[in-house]
Formats: structure tokens, C-alpha cells, sequence
DNA sequence: CTTATAGTTGGATTGTTGTCAAACAATAAG
DNA sequence: CTTATTGTTTGACAACAATCCAACTATAAG
């Protein structure tokens, strides 16, 4: 199992997520990974309407700019979302984002 | 008194917004906004270290994004954040960007 | 009317981005 | 070893974006 070059929690930084998420097509990727959780990156990229290289693309500005962790077992990489890292980087930012996104809220602790 | 051309509150598209908040100048002028409320373009963009060419291209984005309301009084044209808009329209996502980009919190509603 | 102020517009430039296609690399299976 | 599968890389291209500069518009003030 390999893991492949992720930035750093602490070096995650706001305005290279957000315009990771500005994406529609990146949207919609992390979208899949908060409804269904780990995936490979083929099922990530299934139906999305681009060629294959184009999504591998995506992967890739996800994966720099914090949002997604790939590892590599086999010939398969899987990709899952950052969410405790992001959580803990920018408090609510996901949730926010997942929720505008018509993705019904995950109970991730309330702020008191 | 003039009103510019705005996207009504349910056109507000998520992924426009989030890309108008992805570059740091615009990310700026929004942080500028909710410290300070409502205030000229002058001021909003001073010491951006940008050309004021530049800077008013990005008062455009934000504008056409939903961001930010601009009226005209006179010769001065004055922004403000559409915070109700954008709470209503994508809850909680303009205040984790206002926390992430390191400002207290504003004191909106705790959802429970 | 002339001048100053506030901001926008258009052109030019430079760099970035999203896309596809084709070639490639790495692993697994026959 | 050969073939199939999974995903990446490279090149090309068009579209977009950030920037500056200069010219412009509109309002206000003298």
C-alpha cells in the first residue's frame, strides 16, 4: 500500500480549497465520497461526462489542495474526503459546502 | 439612488460563489466587508496592491457572483456583503469562510 | 465651464484551466 | 510472457482570468 504526496493538515490552505470545490465536476466528485465514503477512482469518475484523463486531472487538484487522501493497493487507488483535517483546519466549511450541495447534514458536532 | 444588476437570491449559484471566494484579493475585499459593513469601493479597495482596474473587476465578480451588493449614491458606489441572502441560500457557508479566513464569529443563529 | 473625484471599460499581455486524445506505467490475471 | 485493467502523463488547444495602462463616463465642486 502506498500513500501518495498530500499537503500537510496545517498547510491546507483556504482559498486553494475553495477553488478545488468551484469546480462543478470536482463538486460533484466530493459529493460522492461524503454520500458513499472511500472509493476508487474509477467509481469516483463513472458518469461524470469528461474523458478519463480529465478526471485524473481532478483528482489531482483535490488531492493538492487538500481535500481528498489517495492510497494506492494494487492497481487501485482509493480516494476519501479529508473530513476530520478539514474539520479542524476550517471549522463547518465542509458541512456548509456538503449542505449547499443538497447533501442532507452528516452530524458532525454541533458548535456551542 | 442606482441599483446594479444583481442575480436574484435563488440564482445564487454555489460554485460561482465559491469561486469568487477562491482568489485572495476578492477573499480580501469580503473580509473587509464583514469587519467593517457597507463601504465605497475606494475603500474596499485600498491598499489591495492591486491597480484599481484590477480591483474593479473584482468588485464586478463579486457582484455577478452574488456576493456583495453595490448601489450608487452620487459618484460613490458603495458594497456590501449579501449576508442574508447567502445565509438563506447556502446556510453556514459564508460564515465558515468568514472563520476560516480568520474572523470571529458574527453571532448568526446556532443550528441545534 | 472647468476641474477634480470615483469608478468602469477596453486593449494587451501573461498565465492558468478544463478538455480530449494518445501514449504510457503499473499491477493483476490467464 | 501476454493481455486486460486502472489510472497518469504529455501535448495540444481553446477559453478564461488576473493584471496593468490608458482612455473614458459620470457626478460633484469651484
Amino acid at each position: 500500500m502506498r500513500l501518495l504526496p498530500h499537503p500537510s493538515t496545517e498547510n491546507i490552505q483556504l482559498t486553494e480549497v475553495l477553488r478545488a470545490l468551484s469546480d462543478p465536476v470536482r463538486l460533484e466528485i466530493v459529493v460522492r465520497l461524503a454520500l458513499r465514503g472511500e472509493m476508487t477512482c474509477g467509481v469516483a469518475g463513472d458518469d461524470l461526462g469528461v474523458h478519463k484523463s480529465t478526471a485524473s486531472h481532478h483528482y489531482r487538484t483535490l488531492r493538492e489542495s487538500g481535500v481528498v487522501m489517495t492510497k494506492q493497493e494494487g492497481r487501485l487507488k482509493y480516494m476519501s474526503l479529508r473530513r476530520d483535517d478539514l474539520d479542524s483546519r476550517f471549522p463547518g466549511l465542509l458541512d456548509a459546502v456538503l449542505s449547499a450541495a443538497g447533501i442532507p447534514s452528516t452530524g458532525v458536532p454541533v458548535q456551542r
